[in-house]
This record gives C-alpha cells, structure tokens and sequence, in this order.
DNA sequence: TTACTATATGCAAAAACTGCATACCCCATT
DNA sequence: AATGGGGTATGCAGTTTTTGCATATAGTAA
C-alpha cells in the first residue's frame, strides 16, 4: 500500500475529502518528525515508539570494488513496535 | 512525548476536539495495521516504509547462564525510514 | 516526466536479540 | 484525583542479524 492508496481509505472512514485527509496525515507525520528533532521519542500506546538512534562511524566497504571507505556516524530513526503489535502477528 | 501530547498537539493544528483528533489518529494506526496484516507493505513517500519481517527460528543464549535456548520463529513490524528522513537528521 | 525507492553485490562492525530483575512512567480503573 | 497494574527502559554477554558503503537499473509514485 502506498500513500496514495492510504489516504483514499483514510478519506472513506474519517468523511474527509482526500486533500483534506492527506493534510491531516501530513500534519500527523510533521507533529511526529518536530518531535524527534527536538530529540524527544513519540511514545504511542498500542502501537510502537519512534526514536532517535545514534549510530557510531565505523568501517564500510564499496561492494563494487572492495575499497574500504569510512562511514561518518549517523542518526537514524527507529521504530519499536510495542508489545501489542508484536502480538497481534506472532499467533 | 507521549501518545496524551501528541493528541493534543494535533488537536490544536488539526482544529479537532481531543476525542475527534484521538478517534482520527487511531483510524490512521488502525489503517496501517490492516494493510501490515495482509502482509502488505505500508510506503509512505517522504516519511518511511513499514514492513512485517519475519525471523527464522534461530538458538539463542540466557545471558544470565549462558544457556542456550531454542527461539521461535516470529515476525516484527520494521519501519524504514525515507531517504527525506535520514537527511532532516544528518545534517 | 521527474523523483523516489528497491534491489543486488561483499564485508566489517554496530546493533539487536535472548531472560530476567529493577525502576519508571503511562494508563485505566477506582 | 489517586492508585495499581502493566508496558517499557536498562544492564548484562555472546551469538545472530542488520547496517550501510557505491552505483546502475528497474519499478513505482508524485
């Protein structure tokens, strides 16, 4: 499913015209992303916690030519499903 | 920030009533939930992917006692973050 | 059409995962 | 509003898994 088709199912059961779903879902995602810039996590019950995660500079490898090459750290955003989620696909 | 603050941060830019802005919010979480059990992927351009990875059963350790222990096969919800996302953190 | 994303490659090192106890913070119920 | 219970973070070690490097192409999305 890709953000098109999400927001035309999303128009359906909210009863909102699609440019007005898709400014909704944007908004959702913005609130989410000033968040995380902030260095906060989102916690959402039910559901899972978005975070910042912090990754080291390490050792890469161009896999074309073999060449080590050096990978500056980076940040990363992470999602951890929460217990409910991880339950709802593993019975 | 947890899923209380955010809901009342969307209501505020959302112009929707708490419960109005909650009710919203969980038919989006629903909505991907739907679409991730149907073992389809959820792509959303510019934010990320999420995606059902399944683990193969594997032998793992008590880190306590060092005994091993036969794990079970299980899927997990994995969200990938966009390239536009990486970028807002890596810079 | 223009932009993004998946894929595929080899490989080093970071990170995740496991059980479990503790501490903490939410959340729902009283 | 207060309280109890439950989900979540943390730390531990060792093995498994993931990550991400360059880059072109194919497929998909805006």
């Amino acid at each position: 499913m890709n953000k098109k088709q999400l927001i035309a199912k999303l128009s359906g059961s909210l009863n909102l015209s699609k440019a007005d779903a898709e400014r909704t879902f944007d908004t959702i995602t913005n609130t989410i992303l000033e968040a995380l810039k902030g260095d906060d996590s989102v916690k959402i019950a039910g559901f899972g916690t978005y975070k910042v995660a912090k990754r080291k500079a390490r050792v890469g490898r161009n896999p074309r030519t073999g060449e080590q090459i050096q990978i500056a750290a980076s940040q990363k955003v992470k999602f951890l499903p929460a217990k409910a989620l991880k339950e709802v696909f593993n019975r």
